[in-house]
DNA sequence: TTGACAAATGTAATAACATCACATATCGAA
DNA sequence: TTCGATATGTGATGTTATTACATTTGTCAA
């Protein structure tokens, strides 16, 4: 399967509930919000989330527990440079960006100590324009 | 209170434990580690985590929900660069590095859109050196 | 010294996040 | 059609973190 074909049932809800959502949902709050679509346990959302992120559909946010839908599905490449998330904690609002200089610059530590890397994660929490403006 | 003085009690039972622990510790495994110091409740642990978290005596690693002593507790100033952790997915070993080059793209980023950054999070998941070649 | 306030602690309960174990169903290829 | 891989349903359990409230300890000024 190819990352925008063909999803079940369950992965279509899922991801369905995170691209209308304004912002990061957390497992359970998709949960709740599915609960008329029939999902009756977590192992439901995970397990549709887990998919979603090997198609590279989401990512998961690891600082807040929470899952985004990736915002730029079709210009960024997944798996080769690193994304970074700025997450504002006022609105929830999170923008992705890809850096070829911080990616360069963690291979370059990774190659010089030998490091195997396997997943990295960039995230930045504070405050968005938007919400220090007003 | 300056960062490396006069904890209390309970702040220094668990920053021993971290420091003489050869990775990082989730806070239950700290909370089991010190039963027989009089510890009974998460709360506890959570508290004196949140002191040495707000010293820059430990790191709170977001990926896997531990936390670790810092590495270089007089060499590196925390608040000024960013810090990242490079965590073995084998054998747990953190190893902790800043970099500026790092930190001024990140600056960059957050200055161009506005975002007030307050926390940021680099976290590389990986195998080290010793655990790839053994 | 004592009263008052801030900081730290003790404890139980609960909330929030995630996985395990096992049964059943669905789909595609041999 | 039969087999294996994938997906699903469900309850129980495991793990991480916080809320709420009572008590104790330390500090400092009146
Ligand atoms: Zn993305
Ligand atoms: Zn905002
Ligand atoms: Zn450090
Ligand atoms: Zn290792």
């Amino acid at each position: 399967m190819t990352a925008t074909q063909e999803l079940t049932k369950n992965q279509s809800l899922v991801f369905n509930a995170l691209a209308r959502a304004d912002g990061p949902l957390s497992a359970y709050t998709i949960l709740d919000q599915l609960r008329n679509d029939g999902f009756r346990a977590p192992l439901q959302v995970y397990r549709a989330l887990d998919k979603l992120l090997d198609y590279g559909m989401i990512h998961r946010l690891e600082s807040i527990n929470a899952f985004v839908a990736c915002a730029h599905p079709h210009t960024h490449s997944h798996g080769h440079g690193m994304i970074a998330f700025a997450i504002c904690e006022k609105c929830g609002q999170v923008s992705e960006f890809s850096d070829d200089v911080i990616t360069g610059r963690v291979r370059e530590w990774t190659n010089g100590n030998g490091f195997k890397q396997s997943k990295t994660t960039i995230e930045i929490r504070g405050v968005c324009a938007n919400c220090s403006t007003a």
